[in-house]
RNA sequence: GCCCCCGUAGCUCAACAGGAUAGAGCGUCGGACUUCUAAUCCGAGGGUUGCAGGUUCGAAUCCUGUCGGGGGCGCCA
C-alpha cells in the first residue's frame, strides 16, 4: 500500500541528505512502526550514520546511534508532513511517518472491496510455473506422511496463483516398480479374483502390499517367484499388463476420492510407466556422450558427477541410473520426466518438485546431470524440500513396518470429533449443515497444523494435537469468519461501497485494519519462499484482531449511525480477508458453525 | 569420513531482507455471557534464544568452532 508515495518520499530524503553532505544509503527501506497503535512506516539512519563514521566524516565524538537520531530529526524537520500523512517524528534513530488514519482506513477497505475473496492477490506476472506434488505410489497405502506433501503442494500452488503466477499442478504416479510386482504376486497367488471394497480402496490395496512384504520376509525363497513375475512384466506379458492396469485403476480411484476430499485437482498426471522407455533410451544417450559410465555386467550404469565436474571434494557424488540387469529405477525416469515437462510447457519460469528433504542429494544429482547434458532450463528446476511426519518417539512412518496413521482413519476421526463439538456448540444447526461444518473444521484443523510450521521442521503426529480445535488452529480462524458473516447477515444487505471513518477509531479497529493491510505482503513473502506458514500466521493475526474487535466494538448497536456504517464495512473487509487467507491454505471458510 | 536440517518460556511453535520492548497457543492461577454465536475475550506468571568466539551502529537471525537430536551418502523409492 502507498508504494508510489513512499518512493517519492524516499527521493526527497535523498535530496535532504545530499543538501547536508550526508552520504545517501543504497536503498531506503520501509517497515511498520511497532508499538504505535496507529499506522505508519519507518526507516532508520543507522546505516547512513555508520557509513559516515567509516568515511571519517562523522561529527566529532558522536556515536552512531546518537548521530542516526540527529539525522532522523534533521530529515523530519526538512520533510515536514507530506500529503496523506498525519505526523512525522524522529525517535531513537528512526524516522516514523504516520498515515492519516481516515484516509488509510478507507484505502484498506477499498482494496478489500475491490478484491473481495481474492483479497491479498498481487498483479499478474505473466509467468508460468509447474508444481509437482503428491506423487503417490499405486498399490500402496496413503498415510499422514503423504498428506503433508499434498497439503503443502496445494497451498503453494494457491499462493503462487495469488502472487500472479500461472500454475500447472502436476502429479507423478509411481505405478511401476518392485513394489507393484510384489503386490501383483500376492494378489495372483492369494487373492485372485478379489476386488476392493467400495469404501476404503486404498486401505485394501495397502493391506495387500503389507501382506506381500510379510509373506516374502517369512519365506525368502518366494523371491524367485517375484523375480519371474517381474520378468513377465518386463516382457509385457498381456495377462500381467492387463491385471496391472486393472489394479492400478483401483488405486487411482482411491486417490481421486482423497483428492476430492482435500479440494485438490491436477492439471497433468504423469505416470512412471510413461517415462520408463524414454528413460532407458536417454541412458544409452548418456553412455554414448560419456556422461554415464556403463559398468555392466559387473555393475550398474553410473553417473560419476564429481569426476565429470572435476571436483576433488565429495559434493554430488555418484548415483545409479540403470540397474545392472537393465531394469529402471527412480533416476531412470526422473531425467526424462524433467525433459517432458519442458517439452509440454516450454515457457516454464520454474519447475518445482515438492519432495521430502531426505531426497535432497538425489534431487541435486538429477538437476546437475541435466545441466551437464546442456538443457538450458536446468537452472529453473527447484526442489521444495520439506521435513517428514513422524510418530511420537521419532518413529518414521513406514507402510512396510506398519508404523503409519492412515489418511482415511485420520479424516474419519477428525470429522467425528468435529461433529461432536458442533453438536455441543451449536445444536440448532440442521444435520446437513452440521456435517458440512464438521468436515470443514476437521479437515481444516489437520491442514492448518501441517501448514503453520516451517517446511524444514519435522511434524510429530499426535492425535490430540492434530485434532485440537482450540488456540492457534483453523477453527479459530473459521470462527472469526463465521462471526463476521453473522453480523453481516443480521445487518441485511451487504455494504457495497466504501466509507472513510467519521469517528475516532477504537484501538481494536486500528489493529484490525492494520492486520488486514498486511495480507498482501504475506502473500508476496509466502510465494517468494514457498512458505504457507506466512499465510497461516497472517490468517491467525487477522482472526485474533477481529475477535478482539468483536469483543470491544459493537457493530449493529454502535453509538452512531456513521459508526455502524463504517464498522459494517470493516466487518465485510475482514470477512473477505479471512476467506481469502483460508482459501490460500485450502481450508474451507464456513458461513456458520 | 563428507554433506544437510533442527536446537527460542514447563510443552508445541512464531518472530518480514540483521532493526526499536523475542511473541502466541497449550498447561497453571484469577476474571468477563439478560448485549452482533463464550469454538471468544481480559489479567497474572513464565527467557542468558544449547554453548563459546567473531562480523556489525545493532545478532534468535550472518560467519567459525563446539555440544545435543534427526536425516542423507552407487544398483530402495
Amino acid at each position: 500500500m502507498f508504494e508510489t508515495e513512499l518512493a517519492q518520499i524516499a527521493e526527497r530524503i535523498r535530496a535532504i541528505l545530499a543538501e547536508h553532505g550526508i552520504p545517501a544509503p543504497e536503498s531506503i527501506d520501509w517497515s511498520p512502526i511497532p508499538f504505535s497503535g496507529t499506522w505508519g512506516v519507518a526507516t532508520n539512519f543507522f546505516r547512513v550514520a555508520a557509513a559516515e563514521a567509516r568515511a571519517g566524516k562523522a561529527p566529532q565524538g558522536m556515536k552512531v546511534p546518537q548521530r542516526a537520531q540527529q539525522i532522523a530529526a534533521l530529515v523530519a524537520e526538512a520533510l515536514g508532513t507530506p500529503e496523506g500523512f498525519q505526523k512525522v517524528e524522529a525517535v531513537r534513530g528512526y524516522l516514523n511517518l504516520y498515515f492519516d488514519p481516515a484516509a488509510y482506513a478507507q484505502h484498506v477497505l477499498e482494496v478489500a472491496f475491490r478484491q473481495q475473496q481474492r483479497f491479498g492477490s498481487l498483479a499478474p506476472r505473466g509467468q508460468r510455473v509447474l508444481v509437482e506434488y503428491s506423487q503417490p505410489n499405486t498399490h500402496k497405502a496413503f498415510h499422514v506422511g503423504h498428506l503433508r506433501n499434498v497439503i503443502l503442494g496445494e497451498s503453494v500452488c494457491r499462493i503462487l496463483e495469488a502472487a500472479g503466477y500461472d500454475v500447472v499442478r502436476a502429479n507423478y504416479i509411481g505405478d511401476i516398480g518392485l513394489h507393484v510386482i510384489k503386490w501383483l504376486w500376492n494378489y495372483i497367488n492369494y487373492h485372485h479374483g478379489e476386488a476392493p471394497p467400495a469404501e476404503g480402496k486404498i486401505r485394501w490395496m495397502g493391506d495387500l502390499y503389507a501382506e506381500a512384504v510379510k509373506r516374502l520376509e517369512a519365506n525368502p525363497d518366494l523371491e524367485a517367484e517375484v523375480r519371474a513375475l517381474f520378468a513377465r512384466w518386463d516382457a509385457r506379458d498381456p495377462e500381467i499388463v492387463a491385471l496391472w492396469e486393472k489394479t492400478r485403476q483401483w488405486s487411482m480411484e482411491g486417490f481421486d476420492e482423497v483428492y476430492e476430499r482435500l479440494g485438490v485437482h491436477f492439471d497433468r498426471v504423469y505416470f512412471e510407466s510413461e517415462v520408463e522407455d524414454p528413460g532407458k533410451e536417454l541412458v544409452e544417450e548418456m553412455i554414448a556422450k560419456g556422461i554415464a559410465t556403463d559398468e555392466r555386467p559387473d555393475g550398474p550404469v553410473v553417473v560419476h558427477l564429481d569426476e565429470l565436474l572435476g571436483l576433488k571434494k565429495e559434493t554430488y557424488r555418484s548415483y545409479v541410473v540403470l540397474r545392472s540387469d537393465g531394469t529402471s529405477l527412480y533416476a531412470t525416469k526422473d531425467l526424462p520426466l524433467a525433459i517432458l515437462k519442458f517439452q509440454e510447457y516450454p515457457d516454464l519460469a520454474r519447475s518445482i518438485y515438492v519432495i521430502d528433504v531426505r531426497q535432497s542429494l538425489y534431487m541435486q544429482q538429477i538437476f546437475k546431470t541435466l545441466e551437464i547434458m546442456g538443457y538450458p532450463w536446468a537452472d529453473k528446476l527447484y526442489h521444495l524440500a520439506y521435513e517428514v511426519v513422524n510418530l511420537p518417539g521419532n518413529v518414521t512412518m513406514s507402510s512396510r513396518e506398519g508404523t503409519v496413521v492412515l489418511l482415511e482413519d485420520l479424516m474419519r476421526e477428525a470429522a467425528a470429533r468435529a461433529r461432536a463439538v458442533v453438536e455441543e456448540k451449536n445444536p440448532a444447526l440442521d444435520d446437513t449443515t452440521k456435517d458440512a461444518v464438521a468436515d470443514a473444521v476437521g479437515m481444516g484443523a489437520i491442514k492448518y497444523t501441517m501448514l503453520a510450521r516451517e517446511n524444514t521442521k519435522i511434524v510429530t503426529f499426535d492425535w490430540e494435537r492434530a485434532l485440537d480445535f482450540n488456540g492457534v488452529a483453523a477453527p479459530y480462524i473459521q470462527y472469526a469468519h463465521v462471526r463476521a458473516n453473522s453480523i453481516l447477515r443480521k445487518a441485511g444487505e451487504a455494504p457495497a461501497d466504501v466509507l472513510a471513518p467519521a469517528h475516532t477509531l477504537h484501538p481494536a479497529e486500528v489493529e484490525l485494519i492494520s492486520q488486514l493491510a498486511q495480507l498482501p505482503e504475506a502473500v508476496r513473502r509466502a510465494a517468494e519462499d514457498f512458505k504457507p506458514l506466512h499465510i497461516a500466521n497472517q490468517a491467525y493475526e487477522i482472526a485474533r484482531a477481529f475477535n478482539d474487535f468483536y469483543n470491544q466494538c459493537p457493530v449493529l448497536n454502535a453509538e452512531a449511525e456513521e459508526v455502524v456504517a463504517f464498522r459494517l464495512r470493516l466487518v465485510a473487509a475482514a470477512k473477505y480477508a479471512l476467506a481469502a487467507a483460508l482459501r490460500l491454505l485450502a481450508i474451507d471458510a464456513p458461513e456458520r458453525m
